[in-house]
DNA sequence: ACGGTCTACTACGACGCGTAGTAATTACTA
DNA sequence: TAGTAATTACTACGCGTCGTAGTAGACCGT
């Protein structure tokens, strides 16, 4: 769902981390991200104000206002980004071609991924 | 199969492009890539020879000397780099959750998608 | 020896991201 | 009410990557 487009770098993708970890419907004010990273390293405040207001102009978190602050939450999850950054990849590179670049996703793929995937498909028959 | 790390730009999209319309074991050299491309666009030799010289630092494409040139060539077909280039998407973001993933990847994937990978699949079976 | 071909090396601007400071706004408190 | 804390808004800088390309130097055929 996501415009998923440009990249996703390291303290954005911790960000998304913190987002994800909460339940769902939740939200968080750079206040409690920035505790949160705070703890494992030394980080000034406004550079998580900064990074987290960078992924609501991506659109990957959603920004509502809550008194003076802003709650943050993540527009889909984990797996939901993942998958439409893996969709990206496969329309950017082989959009014309996708049947091979499955194919070959599939050939290579782990026994547990196959798994994964056998189930998933599995599941579409029954919804 | 290649170490795609690190991202790919249009023009080395362009260049892979060209070296995945060749034959498969057929190689191109850079004045080649450039008549090609010159044919639409305006772009300058050393231009493409940089970008060549990148992708082959980057191991996406194989570089071999013939007589003072070099030939270059795919390391892998696009549907393998796609596929990596996906793989490592769902390593990079869902690691430790890579069921979720593919499962929201196939639960959003198109029904042309969906039969690639089940034919995919079953594939797996007869080998 | 000359001119063409090709690589090697270097460079520069744009952009994204990590990083963070400063200014402005608002609210609470002594 | 005036000071202080919290929070956003705006701006900026360094670095790495990519698109872009010039220049220098090596090599080859004539």
């Amino acid at each position: 769902m996501a415009k998923t487009r440009g990249n996703i770098g390291d303290l954005e993708r911790s960000v998304m981390e913190a987002l994800w970890a909460i339940p769902d419907g939740a939200s968080l004010t750079v206040r409690e991200v920035h505790a949160q990273l705070a703890e494992e390293r030394d980080i000034a405040y406004t550079t998580v104000m900064t990074v987290m207001d960078r992924l609501a102009r991506k659109e990957l978190v959603h920004q509502e206002r809550d008194g003076r602050a802003y709650r943050y939450r993540a527009r889909g999850t984990r797996g939901e980004m993942t998958a439409d950054l893996m969709r990206d990849t496969l329309e950017e590179f082989a959009s014309h071609d996708r049947r091979t670049a499955l194919a070959a996703f599939v050939s290579d793929a782990s026994a547990e991924d196959v798994e994964a995937l056998r189930a998933a498909l599995a599941k579409l028959d029954g919804a």
